[in-house]
DNA sequence: CTGTTAGCGCGTTCAA
DNA sequence: TTGAACGCGCTAACAG
């Protein structure tokens, strides 16, 4: 069970261990005759030897690590994120270690803390909430962090995101062209930049198109399918003419509602159009494949890993946003 | 950037370093002078220190880490399983590390190596096929290994899994209550045990019930949407009569049937009746909402990262083996 | 109760 | 081309 060290292998062929350590580094191995160096490599083969990586980093300063703060694995739209992320970091050898903090603050605290312990050479922040803001910025003076997916306004940290804005204004202007003039939207926790900015563009060019805009009270105190269903149910209980046409912050509360307009024996789109937000995967098959905001998910990680490495070879880095896109499906039709 | 060390801390507060780190552990913490130790904690706080977990691994010969290999994050069955991993490891403040091998054995070995130079105190492979014994095996001999999710038949190493064979025969059962005459199967790879075991118990009940079997010569390369749409061709192409009703081996092949008979104007569940397996999350929305076996994801993870713990304080553990349950829903009804 | 010493496995000096 | 010595940050063992 003991696995063998440097030590062992420079037993077995009768050398000192600093030889095997060059014999075994590809930069160093150049310096060290063939012969023993062949005689190094079958021995460690032979031992099945495998180098430390702790204590390579305890040395080096690094561990060849990356942490990524996730807020919840389950929810689809994240996974192609992570998919970027590690392809990005591959070509850097760094090794992504994902956590989820299930948007919940302290989990957030103590998983930072933890990846702090661990010296991970970068963190990459998917979950951030503007309360988080402070021990992001803290753990910035320790390691390099980047944010990303979930923008942090005001926070000068390093940030891979998405043009929430312009993604809400694709769908009124998408529901303008079909017709509708009383809308409303289904908010996210607006702590979380995303869904703030979202909220606040989409009242505005509801405005400047004319668009009636339905007040909602309740906001989703998460972005997940129940308070998806909470949010559209106190929508329908209180407002006596239902809008014609609902925005979902995302896909998930989306279909949500979509749970809460079938228990009313509303119909979409015949009684109501329904937007959602990510374009997450599968949510083409839902019924009726839903109408949604592309988000660049797998870019998003590329970008990220790429800025992350960046930071790690003391470069400058410049914030990046992407576009986003409207993927008409057949949840939304012309208003009757 | 440089994060302060015992010394640091030693320094600052005039004590040895090994005063400071018996202060700050939990356990020794008791043998030393309360006067002290408040200002150990006091700098300790002030100067942000954080253990390196890295150089106490090197030390303790642990790392407080548990290698998880998952065959794809992609699929949302896996995500709950992972979810109760996570909650049983962190009793024992162990964290999981994930990373996928997108199925290529290649992967499978590298990613495997990676965690054993990261010295991980555990593995636990949800990923395993039939290829990868071997170097699951040779693995084991460096530390403990727990085949969890996809079963490696006649490997010695501890497993938590699901009962495959009883899983199929619910589905069979099912449809024969049905008055399904002609069926068929959509099988995953075959060198994935469940698939293997699933095939092989729907085929065996199918003669033992008199169900005739319609064969298809295709098999699913790997158990995804993309292949259960060209097996499901594969199948309408050959066969002049189209089976009453077809099993896939897992909803994301289910889904990808769901559309090439989609594309042959055959209608779900009218014309054949369509099951899946697994229960994935968010197969009750797709149209029409899927008939499925249910797989106990959260619970397999929380037996594997109970069995892992185990392992690590040398009790001896038994093989888990859990049962499915079938979940009736849209996609199958009376044969006509 | 606290200081000293040694060593975990490795890479990096500096010599030979 | 190889060896010897040191230190990365920490904890265990032994003194005092």
């Amino acid at each position: 069970m003991a696995m063998p060290t440097l030590d062992d292998v420079a037993r077995e062929v009768g050398v000192h261990p600093s030889t095997v350590s060059r014999a075994l580094n590809p930069n160093k191995a150049a310096l060290v005759n063939p012969e023993t160096r062949r005689a190094v490599e079958e021995a460690a083969r032979r031992l099945g030897y495998r180098p430390h990586m702790g204590a390579r980093g305890l040395q080096s300063g690094r561990t060849a690590t990356v942490g990524v703060v996730a807020a919840d694995l389950g929810n689809p739209f994240v996974t192609p994120i992570i998919h970027g992320l590690t392809a990005a970091l591959e070509v850097a050898e760094l090794m992504p270690v994902v956590a989820e903090t299930q948007d919940e603050h302290e989990r957030f605290v103590r998983i930072l803390d933890h990846m702090l312990s661990r010296r991970v050479d970068a963190v990459i922040a998917l979950a951030a909430r503007a309360g988080d803001r402070h021990i992001l910025e803290e753990a910035a003076r320790a390691t390099p962090v980047v944010i990303a997916a979930r923008p942090l306004p005001g926070c000068d940290l390093p940030q891979v995101v998405h043009d929430d804005g312009a993604g809400a204004r694709l769908v009124v202007e998408h529901l303008h062209d079909l017709g509708h003039t009383r809308v409303a939207q289904l908010r996210g926790p607006l702590d979380v930049a995303n869904f703030d900015h979202r909220a606040k563009a989409f009242t505005a060019e509801c405005q400047a198109r004319g668009i009636v805009e339905v007040e909602v009270p309740e906001t989703g105190a998460r972005p997940t399918m129940q308070e998806g269903r909470r949010v559209a149910e106190s929508l329908l209980r209180q407002s006596d003419r239902v809008p014609s046409a609902i925005f979902a912050h995302n896909d998930l509360m989306a279909i949500g509602a979509l749970g809460a307009l079938r228990a009313m024996e509303l119909h979409v789109p015949d009684d109501v159009s329904l937007v959602g937000y990510n374009d997450t995967p599968m949510t083409d098959l839902v019924a009726p494949p839903l109408t949604t905001v592309h988000y660049p998910s797998r870019e998003v990680g590329v970008a990220a890993g790429q800025v992350a490495i960046a930071l790690l070879q003391d470069e400058e880095v410049d914030d990046v946003c992407l576009d986003p896109r409207l993927v008409s499906r057949e949840s939304t039709q012309r208003a009757r």
